[in-house]
Order: C-alpha cells, then sequence, then structure tokens
DNA sequence: AGAAGTCTCGC
DNA sequence: CAAGCGAGACTTCTT
C-alpha cells in the first residue's frame, strides 16, 4: 500500500535472529536455523510486570509536550520525566535499571517527541481512489454472499456469520470449533479449513481482508491527518508494552500492510520454536502433521544443544529471581513462574523465554535512535527520522543527502550495542514506504 | 456509555 | 492445553 509521497528510506536490522544467535553464542545460527527449516518446509504445501509498566496505566504521549520542555529532559517539572519517574520508581535503586532508565528512556524523549511532530505525509489521493474502487468491490462481494446465503445478515457480526454458515447452510459438518462464549468461531483459522467446503467461505475470508483494509487503513488514516501540519502524527506510547518495545497509536503506524508477503515458512518456525510452540501449534500453522511437527522441533534441539540450555537456564533465573532480563538489564518481572496452575506457568515460562529477545531488541534499536538523532541534529542534516517498526527505522531524507547517508545510518544500527555476533543491517530507499522497503 | 468479545493488521 | 508483543474496528452485552 502507497502511503508516503516522501523520499523515504528504510532500515531494517535483523534484530529477532541476532538476539537468538547472540544469547546461543553461534555466529552462524542464524543462518543455519533458515537452511535446517526451509530442508524440513522446502516440500510441504504453503499453507502452512515488567520494568517499564503495565497496560494501561501510565501512558506516555509525546504529542501535548511542549518540545523545549522535552529538550530539557533532566528538569523535574516535565510531565514524562515525572511519569517515567514513577514507572520506575520501584527500580530506580538498582544500577543497572538506574542506567536504562537514564541513558536510554529519558534520552529517547526528546527523539520521540521529534517523531511524532515531524509527522508522515500520506498520500491522499491515492487513498481516496483506492476507498472508491475497494468500496465497489466491498459491496460487490456482499451482494454474491447475501444471495449464496438466501438472506441478508451482519456480515460484520462473527455470531450472526456463524449460525448462517454452520446451522443454516452446515458447512464442515456437525463438529464445529465455538468460542469461550459458546458461539460458534468464525476466525481465519476456521475459514481457512473450510474454504474448499463451500464458495462462500472463500468469498467471505477475501471480504473480510477488504473491509480490514478499508475500515483500519485506506478510509481511517486520511481523517487522522492533523489540520495544521497536513502529516499524521502518531503517539509513541513508551511505556506500554512489557518487554520495552514502543507501541504506537492514534494511528498506530506500526501495523500498516507495507508488504503483502507474511512471513517466511522459516521465520515462522524460528520464531514459534524459541517461544516454546507446541507440535499442536506449529502444525496447525504449517500444514505439517503434528508428528513431522514434533520431528522438525525435536530436530532443532539436537541440531542447537545450546538452545535447550538456554530456555532452561531463563526459566532457572526466573524461578531464582522472580523476573528475566535483557542485554541491558531490563526486567520484566513473572508472578506466574511458580504457579501450581501449569497452564499459567507454562505461559510464564515462555515469557521468560520471550522477554529477553523481543526485549534486547528494543533496548538495542532504542540505542540506535537516539545516536542516530543525535547526529542528524548535531551535524545538522536536513533529513528526518519519521518512524520507528519494532526492527526497522523510517527516515525522510532530504535528495541531497541520499547517498551520504545511508552509511551512516546503517553503522549507527549495526554499532548501537557490542553482541557476540555481527548484527546485519539492511537499507533501502524509494520514492515512499513499500519502494524503500 | 463503557466493557467485553471476536477478529485481523504489524513485528 | 497448545507461540511472544502490540492497536483498533466492529458487534454484543452490561450498567
Amino acid at each position: 500500500m502507497k502511503i508516503l509521497a516522501n523520499y523515504g528510506i528504510v532500515v531494517k536490522g535483523k534484530l529477532f535472529d541476532t538476539m537468538i544467535a547472540h544469547y546461543l553464542i553461534n555466529p552462524d545460527m542464524r543462518h543455519n536455523m533458515d537452511v535446517l527449516s526451509e530442508t524440513y518446509l522446502k516440500y510441504a504445501p504453503k499453507s502452512i510486570e515488567t520494568l517499564i509498566g503495565k497496560k494501561g496505566k501510565n501512558q506516555l504521549s509525546m504529542r501535548d509536550v511542549n518540545l523545549e520542555d522535552i529538550k530539557e529532559y533532566a528538569a523535574e517539572d516535565a510531565d514524562i520525566t515525572l511519569q517515567l519517574k514513577e514507572v520506575f520508581s520501584p527500580i530506580l535503586d538498582k544500577a543497572e535499571t538506574k542506567k536504562l532508565f537514564e541513558e536510554i528512556e529519558i534520552p529517547l524523549i526528546p527523539v520521540l517527541a521529534a517523531m511524532e511532530m515531524e509527522g508522515i505525509n500520506l498520500d491522499a489521493d491515492f487513498l481516496k481512489s483506492m476507498a472508491t474502487d475497494m468500496q465497489k468491490e466491498i459491496a460487490d462481494f456482499e451482494q454474491k454472499i447475501y444471495e449464496t446465503a438466501g438472506e441478508k445478515f451482519n456480515l460484520a457480526s462473527p455470531k450472526q456469520l456463524g449460525d448462517i454458515l454452520f446451522d443454516k447452510l452446515k458447512i464442515g459438518g456437525a463438529k464445529q470449533k465455538k468460542t469461550k462464549t459458546g458461539q460458534y468461531a468464525t476466525g481465519e483459522e476456521v475459514l481457512s479449513y473450510l474454504a474448499n467446503e463451500h464458495q462462500i467461505v472463500k468469498d467471505i475470508l477475501d471480504w473480510r481482508q477488504m473491509v480490514k483494509l478499508q475500515n483500519t487503513y485506506i478510509e481511517a488514516l486520511p481523517n487522522q491527518i492533523d489540520k495544521k501540519t497536513g502529516r499524521v502524527h502518531t503517539d509513541y506510547m513508551q511505556t506500554v508494552a512489557a518487554t520495552g518495545r514502543l507501541s504506537s497509536n492514534n494511528p498506530n503506524l506500526q501495523n500498516i500492510p507495507i508488504r503483502t508477503a507474511q512471513r517466511s515458512n522459516a521465520k515462522t518456525v524460528n520464531f514459534g520454536i524459541i517461544y516454546g510452540v507446541s507440535a499442536f501449534g506449529l502444525s496447525n500453522q504449517t500444514s505439517l502433521s503434528r508428528s513431522e511437527s514434533a520431528a522438525l522441533i525435536d530436530a532443532y534441539y539436537k541440531t542447537y544443544p545450546r538452545l535447550k540450555s538456554f530456555i532452561q537456564e531463563q526459566i532457572d533465573f526466573a524461578r531464582n529471581h522472580g523476573y528475566v532480563q535483557t542485554v541491558l538489564g531490563r526486567r520484566r518481572y513473572l508472578k506466574d513462574i511458580n504457579s501450581a496452575n501449569a497452564v499459567v506457568r507454562s505461559a510464564a515460562e515462555r515469557n521468560a523465554v520471550n522477554a529477553p529477545i523481543q526485549g534486547s531488541a528494543a533496548d538495542i534499536i532504542k540505542i540506535a535512535m537516539i545516536n542516530i538523532h543525535k547526529k542528524l541534529t548535531s551535524e545538522n542534516w536536513k533529513s528526518k527520522m519519521l518512524l520507528q517498526v519494532h526492527d526497522e527505522l523510517v527516515f525522510d531524507v532530504h535528495n541531497t543527502e541520499l547517498e551520504k547517508i545511508q552509511p551512516m545510518i546503517k553503522h549507527e544500527m549495526e554499532n548501537a550495542f557490542e553482541l557476540s555476533v555481527p548484527f546485519e543491517v539492511e537499507i533501502g530507499s524509494g520514492r515512499n514506504w513499500l519502494e524503500a522497503h
């Protein structure tokens, strides 16, 4: 989807793979992991209280704060500094955490504020014409679906849809998955499984995708354009995600569909295994059978003996200390790690593995952002940093700086923090976000 | 009006 | 039972 009308560059770091390799101390691992899982999946069908806050509390927005105030970020009267201090207060006595607070989170505030205030350009004309085309297509699909169903109903209601599909049309037989409230489940996973049973299921999947794009992005984003600046200005939340990631809202610019290709099979497998996916879960997602999935997971552990011990070490550490931590000492407290309830405890154990990987990646890109912003301002670059999407930074680049700025940004990303393995970074440019990928 | 539930977009 | 972290659109239930 074409979003930016500016010239932009995107820098994307292999943060997830790098963090795993770092923790497992095997520099070649990220490549081997791809090869291994691709080998297994080659013939498979495609189908296949943290340190920094709690959800809903202490949400920080940079939008309403005067940039000049933020620049004086150490000042006691800066709202955000006070809020951050409140969130951090229980752990400010710990030396390592104090360092994280003072050297990462506080210096990040003016960086985020500048990005929010800079805003981002939307190609409003393009979105408008896209909305018109999309509206027509959505209406056509609705017509077709209602005809097939033999009645009109609220297609956006999973409840009504479930009754039509499973009670009236009796698709997929008698035994259908239910949600926790007892209505039929009609999620993507369920419908994809039934797609070959009835054309209406395929149509509903297509309709859902179009409506999602239309309502969440194509029509919603232009409404978020600021009248004064003509751009959209997201709010970055610094104290929401349990792992230390940022989040973005009003609008969320971290979930813009920028590429149609999802995640590769290898990625799905790597991702799942590190986070403790079961054979059941993997087979659901990849169309591998349960036993094939179990064999794949087993092969992973055999190929990477450090993987199992890393997982066990994280769990043991969490049991002993009540928290796990990232490379910079960012903590995630896991109150359920010793729970008697196996489901609850297992979830905490997966958190113990996930948090240091996801959180360390967040630490490292934050350092890179601070350093890049420092260079952009002190060296009087005209280009601006616009967005952060977890492992990716997006810049609005002045034409004259296009060649010169790329090595600088790449270098700052790759060298933000020294790990036991190199951190690989890709960089691309284009006239909009899509082209730059 | 607000909360809860369901679903789907991103990394 | 069954992969981590988010935001948000929409429907339905509760107050």
